[in-house]
DNA sequence: AGCACGCCGACT
DNA sequence: GTCGGCGTGCTC
């Protein structure tokens, strides 16, 4: 008989197997739907295969369902991803099918005019009715909005025959972009990069690249000019274009909508699922070229990608932490593999593991030189806080504060980066020492004085700032510690009362059109000085800011983490990047207790070269990243005894395996969150070794209790 | 993820 | 004596 192995959405370690009905035909990569217990469940065929008997009663596959198969690649992809991160198989065919969930948009209903057909009373209200209309159509609603009258005016023009209602099938969404619309003039290196890009997309086969230049040097143009190339090679080919934050989608997509005369298709959280499930669908069915995105992205059908670019490759938000753990650039690297398609990584400030890779002529790279126009990266200066330290309960240096003035006077922006949202990272007791934490959690409550609470940054958690201290009840001794972005721009108002100052994080700017609306205002300049968290240390282009101050440098590189140096490289490089884009000279300044760390030393000297050769000395001297892999495994649960026992089963299963060591089990850097117990686990290995293949062994030689959660984390990036 | 089975407290 | 709490386990 013939055995489709079918995946199910259900955190089961592998396919289940179904009887196939003599009248149905299967193949890999068709939904199904077949029973589970109970019920009958939506199910995608990874394999058919024709067997004599079975030890086991099977089930039969129910019916064949109308949604068109997944290609080959998608289901390559999936299998290779869950391998890969040790997800159900059937959980990574589920995140494939997410467009499908929600039900299709309504076609557009629209009004237009019968012929020339004239109504039988012309009243002055139906008059500007048609006049408004002419010959186009439009919604009803908007008609009548356009032609100043209600919409019972056009529903009569309707009812009487003068008007009709025509559907707009929502397919019609997608237009083809125009490679030659409005093309870009390049510079050399950018001319040279787009045709490589573009010689690898084309050719076929698996072609990863590194596009690498500092801010300003036309990224962007280079890859847009590669993806002309392809699709004037290629009209039906279909490109990726993967964005850290769904914050920077709308800027681009502005950029390609100008470039290529068509929008392109837009795909992450906040787009509504109607529409996601258009894109869906058009992507299968080969009817959108550009598809713009998060990481999800990664999992549309395309029929025919060609190039997949990973814009801000080194940005940690590609690193997906809840849930399903992946990494986006990684993911997106294999899926051009599985694909034979080409891969971009993009940046100004590549990350350690994606410059090995380039450095070891894994991936092409591709380097843009000089910056845009006249403007110069600017001159960066340390400025040693154990020299000269601010007075007691402030924040900016004499020499910031100078700058500023100087910056001020000349009309001219200043930017203050430091990357702590609130108040005051910190409430303390002065009688009893209590620091105050959220309930079952051990991280600290952040004040916020614009919202005059006390917040949890893990888990949401608020409350008022409390008149008595919990811990010893002693009155009107809690005080607020170090800054955060709202205290330094008090500061700052006290020192420059006529300047006018804004707060830009996650706070004052909660979503894409409150940034947007504070970047516009940065932009036009009615913001003289803006203190901002990392939101806005990325994309944006502020042509009068000629002055960037980091507050405190040193936050990120103390505590120990793995990336810390890597991680406060890149947000500096960056937050310095902004100053000085248009024709004037830009400076950038970093307060520091520590001014003789390499980090710092390589920004200063602007030099990419040292920081990055002494970061891989190190790495390469532990074998950490990119000389060797790492993997984390976290248990939590309520039951702190259980996730003890579990962390000692653990440590008692570990399999005997050359070039890797098990450290742990340890308290996770947060051991209490939401009132769960965590514990963690560290697995550090050779680059040769089967890292996955390990982990498989261990976990199966030990029984997790239902009420431990037990999380794997391949390549982890936070080790929260 | 559902949805069962299963073994201990307050009810018509 | 039952109805039902959600802990544990299975679903081809």
């Amino acid at each position: 008989m013939k055995v489709a192995s079918v995946l199910i959405p259900l955190p089961v370690p592998e396919a289940f197997d179904y009887e196939v009905p003599e009248a149905l035909s299967l193949a890999r990569g068709d939904q199904v739907a077949v029973p589970l217990g109970p019920r009958l469940i939506r199910g995608v065929v990874a394999e058919v295969f024709e067997t004599t008997g079975s030890n086991r009663r099977l089930k039969a596959v129910d019916s064949k369902l109308d949604d068109p198969a997944l290609p080959a690649g998608v289901m390559d992809f999936v299998e290779w991803a869950g391998r890969w991160t040790l997800s159900p198989p059937g959980e990574m065919a589920a995140t494939a099918l997410k467009g499908l969930r929600a039900p299709r948009p309504r076609p557009e209903r629209r009004v237009r005019r019968v012929g020339d057909r004239q109504p039988a009373r012309a009243t002055p209200a139906r008059t500007s009715v048609l006049e408004a209309l002419g010959v186009r159509s439009m919604t009803a609603a908007d008609l009548a909005r356009d032609a100043g009258v209600s919409a019972g005016v056009v529903k009569g023009l309707i009812d009487e025959g003068v008007l009709e209602i025509v559907e707009i099938a929502a397919e019609a969404a997608f237009a083809r972009p125009d490679p030659d619309h409005a093309p870009a003039t390049l510079n050399g290196d950018q001319a040279a990069a787009a045709s490589a890009l573009a010689a690898g997309a084309t050719q076929g086969g698996f072609r990863p690249f590194l596009l690498d230049g500092v801010t300003g040097s036309g990224k962007t143009e280079a890859y847009l000019e590669a993806i002309a190339r392809v699709l004037r090679a290629d009209p039906a080919a279909q490109i990726l274009i993967l964005l850290p934050e769904i914050a920077l989608t709308q800027a681009l997509i502005e950029r390609i909508a100008a470039r290529f005369g068509a929008a392109p298709a837009e795909w992450h959280s906040g787009v509504a699922p109607p529409r996601r499930r258009q894109v869906w669908e058009a992507t299968i069915a080969g009817r959108c070229n550009i598809v713009v995105g998060a990481r999800s992205a990664l999992f549309l059908p395309f029929v025919n990608l060609r190039l997949i670019i990973v814009d801000e490759e080194h940005d940690g938000s590609f690193k997906q932490e809840e849930g399903l753990v992946y990494h986006g650039r990684d993911l997106a690297v294999a899926r051009a593999r599985i694909e034979g398609a080409a891969v971009v990584l993009a940046s100004a400030t590549p990350s350690l593991e994606t410059l090995w890779n380039a450095q070891n002529g894994r991936y092409d790279w591709l380097k843009l030189g000089a910056r845009h126009g006249t403007a110069v990266l600017p001159d960066i200066d340390l400025i040693d806080l154990r020299a000269a330290p601010p007075d007691p309960q402030t924040w900016l240096s004499q020499s910031l504060r100078e700058a500023i003035g100087e910056t001020l006077a000349r009309g001219e922006q200043t930017l203050l980066f430091l990357n702590r949202r609130g108040y005051a990272p910190v409430v303390l007791c002065r009688a009893c020492g209590h620091r105050l934490t959220a309930p079952d959690t051990d991280s600290w409550l952040v004040e916020h004085r614009y919202t005059g609470r006390l917040v949890c940054h893990l888990t949401g958690f608020s409350m008022a700032r409390p008149k008595l201290c919990p811990s010893c009840g002693a009155e009107d001794s809690l005080v607020s510690v170090g800054p955060g972005v709202e205290r330094v721009e008090e500061e700052v108002r006290q020192l420059f009362p006529e300047a006018r100052t804004a707060v830009f994080s996650s706070d004052t700017a909660p979503d894409a059109k409150a940034a947007r609306a504070l970047i516009q205002r940065m932009t036009h300049g009615e913001i003289d000085i803006l203190v901002a968290t990392q939101a806005a240390a990325k994309g944006h282009n502020f042509p009068r800011l000629t002055l960037v101050g980091v507050v405190d440098a040193d936050l990120g590189l103390r505590g120990g983490d793995l990336r810390a140096a890597e991680r406060t490289y890149q947000l500096l490089a960056q937050a310095t990047g902004r100053a000085g884009r248009a024709d004037r000279p830009g400076r950038a300044l970093l307060q520091t207790w520590t001014p003789e760390h390499p980090v710092l030393q390589a920004l200063a000297a602007g030099d990419r070269n040292a920081f990055v050769e002494a970061e891989m000395a190190e790495r390469e001297a532990a074998s950490l990243p990119p000389f060797g892999r790492l993997a984390a495994i976290v248990l939590s649960s309520e039951n702190a005894q259980a996730v003890e026992k579990t962390a000692a089963d653990l440590a008692q299963a570990i399999p005997n395996a050359e070039r890797l060591e098990v450290y742990g089990p340890a308290d996770a850097p947060l051991a209490l969150v939401r009132g769960r117990r965590r514990k963690r686990l560290l697995v550090r290995a050779d680059r040769d070794v089967d890292l996955q293949a390990f982990l498989r062994a261990w976990l199966q030689r030990v029984k997790v209790p239902a009420s431990v959660r037990l999380a794997v984390d391949v390549d982890p990036y936070s080790f929260l």
